[in-house]
DNA sequence: ATCAAATAGTTCCAAAATGAACAGTTCGTA
DNA sequence: TACGAACTGTTCATTTTGGAACTATTTGAT
């Protein structure tokens, strides 16, 4: 007893390949955040807000997969700080429009010209890699995510 | 002013096609781990520890990431509950030793088991991919990962 | 027009995660 | 052998996170 190893499968492979890459990724990401004062989900919603002139709340929300509670703190944190600003939608006062204010903006390119922010890594990462590499990993990773997406609604009852 | 559209880099892709597999990859470690009384770390340890008959803590921290303090509390609640011993190293007092008792083997045969479970969902996750596919995969993963890691020691006078 | 169900966002709070300080151990070297 | 530096692991305090309940609004069916 106590001797039996569990086999590696291909399916941990898998979630161990995920882990490493983004366990080091996730700590740049803090790093730079924390450098200018935000916290990582209100670096990832300044950084989906300003690529898109306007966009409302719940697409922010499903484009970073943010459970709702954090977002709706980080984007207020982001409006008390002046970086974002908030209108209501034109014919709906429920959804909320957000937009870059030119203080987010501003801070925004500061953020990527930074030598070492996981900006500037992570442009640096692509270029090691051939466009065919990059295309195929971003190909494979859109496959895996779409599996995995479709296994949302299962199992209830 | 507010009108510019912050372009999307490569290396914003690149970060996005990573966040969305983890966040939808996250989601279900968690399920799989709270249907089974377990925190994801102490998922992740357990996990760890299975792969190998004997491994000390301190490995088990250098391959899962975990920061210390995390992987201590994890470790101290598996070893409560009976799934995981820790003794000490035979010439070494400061290094532990952990090993997976037959209970933990036991649940993690289970946890392997269920439908729906991350085990499953990632096995089947690797089964879309041709094995070039999945092997181009783990390979640009250690490229860019390594990559980051080497970034570490960056930036400290 | 009314009312129930769905939707967007907020608030609140408990649980999880982690940095920092700490205790004990080992190692190197003088 | 003694002492400082490096290392392993623990503890504690704090921050972060995210689920659940709630408010306000919209939609749809009758």
């Amino acid at each position: 007893m106590d001797k039996e190893k569990t086999p590696i499968t291909p399916g941990i492979k898998l979630l161990r390949s995920f882990a490493r890459v983004n366990k080091t990724m996730t700590k740049f990401v803090q790093q730079t955040a924390i450098a200018n004062g935000l916290s990582v989900p209100q670096y990832t919603v300044l950084l989906t807000v300003a690529s898109e002139k306007k966009i409302t709340q719940k697409t922010v929300g499903e484009r970073t997969f943010l459970p709702k509670s954090t977002l709706s703190q980080a984007v207020e944190v982001l409006v008390q700080e002046g970086l974002l600003k908030r209108q209501q939608v034109e014919d709906n006062r429920r959804e909320m429009q957000l937009i870059l204010s030119d203080k987010g903006l501003t801070l925004l390119k500061a953020i990527h010209q930074q030598e070492g922010g996981v900006h500037q890594l992570s442009e640096k990462a692509v270029g090691l890699l051939t466009d065919q590499q990059f295309e195929e990993l971003l190909e494979t990773h859109r496959t895996i995510a779409s599996y995995f997406e479709t296994q949302n609604e299962q199992g209830e009852s």
